[in-house]
DNA sequence: GAAAAACGAACAAACGTTCGGTTTTATACA
DNA sequence: TGTATAAAACCGAACGTTTGTTCGTTTTTC
């Protein structure tokens, strides 16, 4: 599977990522027609998005918000319970992709090999098609409360164990050698984060994604 | 070399990186003797850093940071012009360490795959004596204005061309196999700056810098 | 014409910053 | 050593601005 395969399934088994913002947060959401709601969500959150990623989620403020979507301040406010929620709703909803996608069993190879790198490989894929929301939920973590502080390490962990899981699995088979599994996926992950916390630096060399999955994976490769 | 004796000369060789600060910004400063400056200069410095990388620069506000430091809001700006040259000055400090400690011809090593794990060796323990300050320099960048922002972009660009021409020179030598010393470079980069960006994760299992130091360099030796 | 949605002026809290007064420190002379 | 005095440093209430949020009204939709 290539990374333009991968985009036209998300984008077909994910028909509105903001349909589903607007059906679980339903009792919080003042507006009630989907028709109308779920296009305004999906300005404020993109918007939102696109100017905390220039200056962070505490610089953004509502009134910037508000001239950049068109919607009035008392609009924006039927949408969202509050600034801080807001926050929230974003980071959850990262969190929830990383679990469907890559933690999707259905899809995963059984060779432990191959399905480590079908995890990096969807890992990538994934964080190129909401490069801006794994950056903004890489940034904004830390300022989450106590409760969803922990959810945060989890994901960071999620990944990581998964990666680990495969790497002990295919050394105990005998088809790779490595002593120290969580060691080692512990330096795979900072290779697949780079990817969407500097895409800056990988546009202005013009290098795609199919080809950092590609270098990575021989970089990898020749460790094993 | 090891990380104990990198922090015993670290140390000796700066003995106040808050007197340098203070030298070079005395014409803000409005505090003139070096013997009360220093001191509250570092009090506000560090807990800056401290609140900063819990809920971000932003985040922060004077009267907490007047609060914790035990400095009163007018003291503090005796100290500082203001709040967004507090975050600059930070930020120019940590590139300024990494020119002088890491960019420092007379200690490299001449053989170029040497002076490949000396780099990466001496960015790693400068990143642990300084870890807040390169987590905050990290964090805080994209908040720039244009000006300081393509400085934070060249600094991140610093180490990988060194790398990268390291990487050349021992290709050129024959010394390793590298058939893309710049995506080799990327490569490396976002391993280093792991130490900083998450050092819970290596806390919680006791891995010291020097353990981590010689896991990547395996992972890297294994690619060359 | 009634329900749904959008509006933006208005409010209170929080913020960065200033400033006039107070305390501390250093210096000079007895 | 003790005291007077000027300079240096500190203090925090007060100011103006910005911020998140609300609410009564207007506009749109069906």
């Amino acid at each position: 599977m290539n990374f333009q395969d991968f985009k036209i399934q998300f984008e077909t088994d994910t028909p509105q990522i903001y349909r589903t913002v607007f059906e679980e947060n339903s009792d919080l959401i003042k507006v009630k027609k989907a028709k109308v709601a779920v296009p305004n969500l999906e300005k404020i959150f993109t918007t939102t998005l696109k100017i905390s990623n220039r200056s962070g989620f505490k610089g953004m403020n509502l009134r910037d918000l508000s001239a950049e979507t068109g919607i009035s301040l008392g609009a924006i406010y039927s949408y969202i319970e509050s600034k801080d929620r807001l926050l929230s709703m974003i980071i959850q909803q990262v969190m929830a992709s990383i679990r469907v996608v890559i933690g999707d069993r259905d899809k995963q190879p059984d060779n432990p090999v191959d399905r480590l790198f079908w995890i990096m490989c969807t890992h990538l894929y994934l964080s190129e098609v909401m490069q801006e929301w794994f950056f903004f939920a890489f940034m904004e973590a830390r300022s989450f409360k106590t409760e969803g502080r922990n959810d945060a390490i989890e994901s960071e962990l999620f990944t990581e164990k998964l990666l680990a899981d495969c790497l002990k699995e295919a050394a105990c088979a005998g088809q790779i050698e490595c002593v120290d599994p969580e060691a080692f996926a512990a330096m795979i992950k900072p290779l697949l984060q780079d990817w969407y916390l500097k895409p800056w630096k990988y546009k202005r060399r013009g290098v795609t994604v199919d080809e950092y999955f590609t270098r990575v994976e021989k970089f990898i490769r020749a460790s094993l």
